[in-house]
DNA sequence: TTCTATTTTTAGAATCATTCTAAAAATTCT
DNA sequence: AGAATTTTTAGAATGATTCTAAAAATAGAA
């Protein structure tokens, strides 16, 4: 592990928002002014092979990273805000069902955030 | 309705493999040969929106689309091979689990498919 | 039908996240 | 130290997708 790709992991581990690479890079050039945005992309893609971390694929959005440890995520679907929530591990129900064993699952939902609710309800009142 | 976007709705409700924008313009062109790809990304994009077809994400490929009707992914870990299992609708459960009620959801699960399986097994017994 | 408005198609340029390339630098191994 | 491997760098390349503006098709109203 490289001064950079500690960094990076630290960086995914301790925000609790996903970031993007850019967005890591970003944080990255605050410690280390010099570094590039290739190094960011090589070491996510080593720290993700090695299994250190985890890759959000969103639709038309650039990959989010994430760290490990098991949990779920929910979406919004007006305002697309990505939140982790931890249920029940569903790998012994889903390998019961299809009568065979997996490696792993990605579970997204989509709902409706409080404040996009919100605004919703504010919509319905104006019209 | 156009003849370009019932034909491709068509295309994807009578594919079971999960076509890409790319793969359904080849098919649309042996029909209408002077159709352009601009043209089968607008039509996608609409019948995504309207609901009328799903989107399947997936990292480093081309985005997919697929039949609406209700079923999940299985990914093969090693090929990437995607197919369709149809288990039975969690939104209940998760919906209990969360204490609030969800839009919906997208299970994906990634497995080690049989040819995968049997390479690995013959691998194994070489080494 | 004829005029008008809206939607769809087209061609090609533009975008943008990500990957690639090849050289330089850093690190590890012997 | 010297050789071999890994990482970083700068910038070009890629490739799926979106955008743009004009042309064509379709739908609606008079």
């Amino acid at each position: 592990m490289t001064k950079y790709s500690k960094q990076i992991f630290q960086i995914i581990e301790h925000s609790r928002d996903h970031m993007t690479a850019e967005e890591i890079f970003q944080q990255l050039r605050n410690i280390y002014p010099t570094v590039v945005r290739a190094t960011v992309y090589n070491n996510l893609h080593r720290l993700w092979e090695a299994g250190s971390i985890r890759k959000v694929v969103l639709e038309g959005q650039p990959d989010r990273y994430d760290r490990m440890e098991r949990h779920d995520h929910l979406i919004c679907k007006q305002c697309g805000k990505l939140s982790d929530v931890t249920l029940t591990d569903l790998t012994q129900q889903l390998e019961a069902q299809l009568g065979m064993p997996i490696l792993s699952y990605d579970l997204k939902m989509t709902y409706l955030c409080e404040t996009c609710q919100a605004k919703q309800e504010a919509e319905r009142n104006d019209v």
